[in-house]
DNA sequence: CTGAAAGCGCTTACAG
DNA sequence: CTGAAAGCGCTTACAG
């Protein structure tokens, strides 16, 4: 006797109906045990959990999300992979997440807001459980988005203490302002800012600087060179060039991040520059590299790993429908003083 | 009158149903419109399209997997996010991608064929519509996995003409070869081989400068100097240092990858050591940096940009159901002569 | 604590 | 070229 011939799609796929059958349970009992539901017999339970192991049952992630209206993806949004901060912060965050059963969909904005917004419209429809995404800003279309999702959401890297907002950071400002003040201290006037990319956070180290240096009476507008480019070594170098031909009096640069800052060593080195005797260097982040330059580069280092941990838990929480507490998590970060400046 | 109490869960998301309704046809006509399949009248089409615009419909990834079996996702190994290579690559995979509507879901293996097997796995579960993954050497539970899943894959950074197996990559051996050759050219007879990390990609590239070594007659197993530990820039300073603590006569050192070989320049500063008059040095790989450092570093500029963009149009191919000729691209590299080398 | 029914939003397979 | 029916593999909402 041959089954009379049905509309059949099944791909022969193991199913919770074969782990519910050979259980000897209802579907929905056995869907309750794999997903721990409260209220499920332990005996019950167990017969279900042999079942799954004896026909190497996994669940169908889209079947879930389908009924569920929620997935097992996180959608991680930084600006950029070629920053060696965000590989950090993305590693904390799948090492945190992927034990927990999420997966992480990465999405890279490239610093532009309608790329974000993008990129955010597509990974929406692909109902993920939860969003961590980068920093405050960002346009009204893609807040929207988010607010309308009502996703959980953290925001990584700054810090804010508006209510009903989720983070994990630091003040990149105090930060800036730490580094502005160590290069007082070593007696240095002249101190110069050098940027690129001129993002929010970078921007907000410059406001550290100028508040500090307008404190201590010596902030000249002059001795900031502020570059939108794309962030680099070789960039770094030809800015320190730059800036040493233009204000010759120059005694020190604050360079707003680590690569910046190694290309600005490099070029001291080949334009025949004393660092830090005739100028001090200073950096942001402390980056790979940053403790073998010659001279080792004073820098930050920032807790980009500890902020996608946090960050990563806080979400954890809310996705389980926890209100984390506080709910903005502020992370340590250390001025780190080795020959340069 | 209200409607009578029904088991209702819509979120309010506009479904294929709204816009078959609006546009006055079925939905099934609707689901092929949108698709592009073949065989649907030009002016239902057009029909279709405008009440996609008028509704801002957005299809569910998850429904249309379930009931095709296939998602737009491509899942992608990498072995690590910490070297710009793979970023670059990454990169490439997502532009050439993303427009063709699909997503990215990067997997990071930590050169660890067990953890690639447990990524493989979890991605699988996901239906991915393709797969990319970096190299040949995997667990016989991934080859499986990734044959029995019968899903569209392509292999980066190596080449093979193995048939069945779609790949772009390069020969390393050949490209590892090529450094050696320059060093000899430049009169080099002491030339150590210095690698980390130790993954298959670079042994081949050891194995190219063994060949050349071997057929010059100055192949020394003690001019080796390989170290399983993960490659950096800190790694290559201090294998430089201990290279030439124990190798007094070594006259040039072909750095595996460029982290290592700017490392080695760096020491070699902290030592006095000449580069390259005392010593030569050359990387591999053309990383950010290496065209800034002092000396500027000989190494071969290998094109995981184009690695990453011929691989993603032959996945695009495959899941198209169209064969790629060839099922193989080698791409091209050189040896960029700085003065290091 | 357990279950039968309905539904999530699409596409496949069969007709015409 | 177009469509009515069934199904993909789960979970929600309602009962008991």
């Amino acid at each position: 006797m041959t089954e009379p011939t049905r509309r059949r799609r099944s791909s022969g796929r193991v199913t919770l109906q074969d782990v519910a059958r050979e259980a000897g349970v209802s579907p929905i009992t056995a869907s309750r045990a794999l997903r721990n539901e409260r209220g499920v017999g332990s005996e019950l339970s167990a017969r279900v959990q042999e079942a799954v192991q004896r026909l190497g049952y996994v669940p169908d992630p889209a079947a879930r999300a389908l009924a569920s209206s929620r997935s097992t993806q996180v959608a991680v949004l930084v600006p950029l992979l070629s920053n060696a901060l965000f590989v950090d912060l993305l590693e904390a965050v799948h090492r945190t997440l992927f034990p927990a059963g999420y997966q992480t969909l990465i999405g890279v904005t490239h610093y532009d807001p309608e790329e974000e917004e993008q990129l955010l419209r597509s990974y929406l429809a692909h109902r993920p459980a939860g969003l961590l995404v980068t920093g405050f800003d960002r346009t009204e279309g893609a807040r929207q988005l988010i607010q309308a999702s009502g996703l959980p959401c953290v925001h990584l890297m700054e810090a804010t203490e508006a209510s009903g907002v989720y983070c994990a950071g630091f003040s990149q400002m105090e930060a800036g302002a730490a580094i502005a003040e160590h290069l007082l201290s070593r007696g240095r006037r002249r101190i110069a800012f050098v940027a690129a990319q001129l993002d929010p956070r970078t921007m907000q180290r410059a406001e550290g600087y100028r508040r500090v240096m307008r404190r201590a009476g010596l902030y000249d507008a002059r001795l900031e060179l502020l570059c939108p480019e794309q962030s680099s070594i070789s960039l770094g170098a030809r800015l320190f060039e730059d800036l040493l031909k233009t204000r010759t009096d120059v005694d020190a640069v604050f360079f707003c991040n680590d690569d910046l800052a190694q290309g600005g060593l490099l070029a001291a080195h080949r334009l025949g520059v004393a660092v830090p005797d005739r100028v001090a260097v200073a950096g942001f982040n402390d980056l790979a590299g940053s403790d073998q330059m010659w001279p080792a580069l004073t820098t930050v280092r920032t807790p980009r790993a500890e902020i996608g941990e946090a960050g990563a838990r806080m979400l954890l929480q809310l996705m389980r429908g926890e209100l984390p507490q506080p709910s903005c998590v502020r992370l340590g970060w250390q001025v780190v003083v080795r020959e340069s400046a």
